[in-house]
RNA sequence: GCGCUUGUGGCUCAAUUGGAUAGAGCAUCAGACUUCGGAUCUGAGGGUUAGAGGUUCGAGUCCUCUCAGGCGUACCA
């Protein structure tokens, strides 16, 4: 439920009967328990406007608030914040209707608009990296949240299967090429042996130039050997995917090749609108303000990315009719797409109501904060990364033999990936963070573990409990207040991270959410001696909505849970 | 040189986008268990938010300068 708007509507019939003619200011969520659970601040921002002590007008506001329906109380405090307390009769009955909703009471927009998630983006050539894993769960992360609330969501793979590597790539595959796949197991070997040979070996440096101009010219055997090895390529990302349950398939693959044939097109427009520019032999767009151009032809008449870009937005607001595009990409890329969605917006490739939006991010960085390599400063290799989190994972799992075999490789799995997952959505997207594995894989702080552990205990509860529930929902102290309270925050928050596409926005929920549960857990017990019938009915249903809203918040972050730990 | 960006307790991170006494976790110290899963909870110490000015009723947040780090600076993506 939209709990902020609720108490806006409260506050805004009070601005009327007062008389106050503006819109008021949105509350936030209180500070400290002290000061209510929301409060209102637009008192002090009025009280030059309208020319009044700011006290003055909260008294105002306050002696027109209606106290009989979301909210029970108010007061004036400090230099005119107007601290409100929600109805606990209210809550409980709002926190009963959401638990008997399957989305928990979150609703879909009214008016959803097409979004375009740009994200993972690998390079074909290579094997995924570290440096895809941020844009892959970031990103899936965000189609996930907006599809969740009613967006329709195209999720597109830009991946890298264009350019001059792949003349060389290809042929060295044809040259090495008995039966197929397995010289290709290892993409990162096959890169340097093939590099070796081009050094080496004169005559295949030629044959390798020569394929690049035959892919890109159409010759049938060339494309052939190339989708021979895209297949293979893309096939060894989908393990990823698969391995970090993210939900990119086949279908959302845009490659670069896809434009090709519009890159002339682009290059055409941009000549007719008058705004392209020859520059030592380039084409290039010079922008105001901007002192390196986009050089969208080279001086050989070859295309760059920029112009591989300006295709993809231009498909993406025609073609696929997006109204929201969002790239999920590394932050030292900021200035190419500022300068490319200037580009496309001048040129009327995407029309003036779209929004293009880069979703930055920072780097990962080892415990020295360095950025994260291997000893001998290579790439770390993401499935090996993920590998290695299970591992791990499967040695914290303390009673083993309560489990088969099947059920531990299971648990770590799911342990393991949404440690590094966790890790990373949990923190600002724009910072750059430092991975380390004692810290993901801990049980203690804001932690994927801690929250599988509230929700596995929250599961034991009802495991031990086994019987129908029925009664109300009614609020019985603080910390119970508190507790749905925070319960009724989950739509304002999903729809706060979706504005902003940051992730922790949802971590920090959830970790706030659970600590507020297990404190509640110990100071109010649900299955011990000696509770009233109703009051252990009641905690029931607030158990039982936590844990929903648990896994419908790591659902979106593509993070599983388990029942038992 | 120019541009972008970051700087918050010993460490790792927050801070509802300008709101009250800057919050958590780790680490340290002190408590709570015949455990509704202690992989938990309660409490304490620890801060001039890099520094200096400014705007404002009110600044970690906005502006200016300084210092320190990271990144980018036309035919790679």
């Amino acid at each position: 439920m939209k709990l902020k708007s609720q108490i806006n509507n409260v506050i805004k019939n009070a601005f009327i009967r007062a008389g106050i003619e503006h819109e008021p200011m949105s509350v936030s969520e209180a500070t400290k328990p002290e000061f209510g659970d929301y409060q209102f601040n637009g008192a002090m921002a009025l009280s030059k406007k309208l020319g009044k002590n700011p006290r003055e007008i909260a008294q105002n506001i306050l002696d027109n608030l209606d106290l009989t329906g979301v909210l029970i109380k108010a007061e004036i405090a400090g230099p005119g914040f107007i601290n409100l307390w929600l109805n606990p009769l209210w809550i409980g009955a709002q926190c009963q209707t959401a638990l008997e909703d399957e989305r928990l009471s979150v609703s879909t927009r009214e008016n959803p608009i097409r979004v375009v998630v740009d994200y993972s983006g690998p390079n074909m050539a290579k094997q995924m990296h570290v440096g895809h894993l941020r844009s892959t769960i970031i990103g899936d992360t965000l189609a996930n949240l907006l599809t969740f609330l009613g967006d329709e969501v195209i999720r597109q793979n830009h991946i890298g299967d264009w350019g001059t590597q792949f003349g060389m790539l290809i042929a060295y595959l044809e040259m090495k090429d008995e039966d197929g796949s397995v010289s290709l197991k290892d993409l990162e070997q096959f890169y340097k042996d093939a590099k070796g040979e081009f050094d080496a070996n004169a005559d295949f440096a030629n044959k390798a130039r020569e394929y690049v101009v035959k892919i890109q010219s159409g010759d049938a055997h060339c494309l052939n050997l190339w989708q021979k090895f895209i297949d293979i390529s893309l096939g060894h990302c989908e393990e990823v995917y698969e391995k970090l349950n993210v939900n990119l398939t086949r279908d959302d693959v845009r490659a670069e090749s896809f434009y090709n044939d519009d890159l002339p097109k682009v290059v055409e427009a941009l000549a007719t609108k008058g705004t392209l520019q020859e520059s030592n032999g380039a084409q290039c767009v010079f922008l105001e303000g901007d002192e390196v151009p986009v050089i969208v032809q080279k001086g050989d008449g070859g295309y760059l990315y920029a112009t591989t870009d300006l295709a993809a937005l231009w498909y993406r607001a025609q073609k696929l009719g997006a109204k929201r595009i969002s790239y999920v990409v590394d932050a030292r890329q900021g200035e190419h797409f500022k300068q490319v969605f200037r580009v496309a917006k001048e040129a009327g490739f995407v029309p003036e109501d779209v929004k293009l939006e880069h979703i930055a991010f920072g780097t990962m960085m080892d415990k020295g904060g360095k950025p994260f390599k291997t000893r001998d400063g290579g790439t770390v290799k993401l499935i090996g990364l993920l590998d290695e989190a299970v591992v791990k994972a499967k040695e914290t799992i303390n009673n083993k033999e309560d489990y088969s075999p099947e059920q531990v490789d299971e648990l770590a799995k799911i342990i393991g990936i949404g440690a590094v997952k966790y890790a990373d959505l949990a923190i600002n997207r724009e910072s750059n963070y430092i991975f380390n594995w004692d810290k993901m894989l801990s049980f203690e702080g804001n932690t994927s573990l801690y929250m599988q552990y509230g929700y596995a205990r929250i599961q034991s509860i009802f495991r031990k409990y086994n019987a129908p529930i029925e009664g109300e929902i009614i609020i019985g102290d603080a910390l119970e207040h508190r507790l749905a309270t925070m319960l009724l925050r989950f739509e304002d928050v999903l729809n706060r991270a979706a504005v902003d596409a940051s992730p922790n926005q949802i971590t920090t929920y959830l970790y706030e959410l659970v600590t507020l549960f297990m404190r509640f857990y110990e100071q109010n017990p649900i299955l011990k001696g000696g509770i009233d019938e109703e009051v252990k009915m009641s905690r029931l249903q607030l158990a039982n909505l936590t844990a929903k809203t648990i896994k419908q918040g790591l659902d979106i972050l593509g993070i599983k849970v388990v029942d038992k730990l």
